[in-house]
DNA sequence: TTTGCCAAAATTGGATCCAACTAAAGCATA
DNA sequence: TATGCTTTAGTTGGATCCAATTTTGGCAAA
């Protein structure tokens, strides 16, 4: 594992806490290297947004407020949403369309039980990241993806960061159902070539991750961590 | 001027061409420092998406086709839209409204006369890079601005790119007369909290870095390179 | 007791050094 | 002559070294 991909492992794990200063000599004892390739990694995860200059020398943890990590949602939503709509009005490959709809197979499949356990969680986010790496990867332009890649390094603003309270399996069940009826929303305007219809999909599907916890809670009280 | 700037500024220049490799040593050389700098700007161009990895080891200057340029355009219009939007719904002060009025006026007295000078363009260069810094600078958060900063890097996807063709003065006014009524709109609608609508406007005046120049010229035999 | 200045320690930026890996060139053999 | 192997030159990644700057801590004076 590189020391890059440590050292963002480390910071959204707090063992760097945000805002705190990092000394190079430190986090290079910590990762057990010399201070070159901390340096050199210090400059990548500045670029990516996890670290930020600190006045004239070193660098902090950047601090992120509730309002930042809804900001990156929309950030990924109309860049995703920019993406679905190229792909839409330039017409996309039967390949890329059976691929998508083996996702909406699977996702179904998934659901079909009527309820989630742990593997379930596991298989969604596997299907989901094939589902947007597909769209993706299906426009043709590195740009946007490139775009998306240094956004999703923000926290929560990846489209994987679905999932997190296995406390509440019912209301996450329900949350996937409405994430599979979008997908499937989203693959029809874009075998249609509706591109206008399909960036509005993709835009309100990248709120999903936070904004509908709080729609889908039938009652507080009726239903008790699992 | 730091390492990565003039790298920057030599790989926009062709100095190192694109698709061609760069070796550490040879490009310290050029500079005249060590390689330790050299690396640690390579890092942070690669993820400013102006260099790329060339197989494991070493980099190479990343080469931009026509659709990418358009691509960066799309994606700054769909961020600065997005920027717009919330400022509009938040709503925005005074004294931001009388900083972008000021940028209007400025604007005003620029095409005042009914053509262009080349000092003009470095006034208007001036007014519209503080226009969009204004509205980007009242959203609030960072992360939107940070994210198109990253894609500024790109060539002809910052706001200033715009005018390049001093042949071509007259087309180039009509172009800036365009470009100031959309700003008028975009205002308006700031003003009276029109985020829709504000969004929209933000996403074509995106375009008037390349594609308002072949709606905008009269006849091509008729403007004679001046 | 508080404030300001000076010195010392820590830390960063840049340069050099060493080892590992890649690629190219040359030689030998079929 | 062509192909394959070996050796060698070059380049990158990582470690260490040096100088410069910043920050901290202590001491003295008001």
């Amino acid at each position: 594992m590189s020391v890059v991909a440590r050292l963002r492992k480390s910071i959204s794990e707090g063992v760097y806490p945000a805002g705190e200063r990092l000394a190079e000599l430190q986090v290079a004892n910590d990762l057990g290297v010399s201070r070159t390739p901390v340096r050199l990694a210090f400059r990548t995860l500045e670029q990516e947004g996890l670290l930020e200059r600190a006045g004239k020398r070193g660098f902090r943890v950047r601090a992120f407020t509730d309002a930042d990590v809804l900001c990156a949602l929309e950030v990924r939503g109309v860049l995703e949403g920019l993406a679905a709509r190229r792909l839409a009005e330039q017409g996309l490959s039967t390949a890329t369309l059976e691929r998508l709809n083996a996702c909406l197979d699977e996702g179904h499949a998934v659901l079909a039980k009527g309820h989630l356990t742990a593997e379930d969680v596991t298989r969604w986010s596997a299907l989901n990241s094939r589902f947007h790496t597909t769209i993706l990867g299906a426009t043709g332009s590195q740009v946007i993806q490139d775009a998306i890649q240094r956004n999703d390094h923000l926290p929560f603003a990846s489209a994987d960061s679905l999932i997190i309270d296995t406390e509440r399996l019912g209301r996450e069940y329900r949350k996937l159902c409405v994430a599979q009826v979008q997908h499937q929303s989203i693959v029809q305007a874009l075998a249609h070539g509706e591109g206008a219809r399909v960036e509005l999909l993709m835009r309100e599907h990248a709120y999903i991750g936070i904004r509908y916890d709080e729609l889908l809670e039938l009652d507080p009280k009726s239903e008790p961590p699992e």
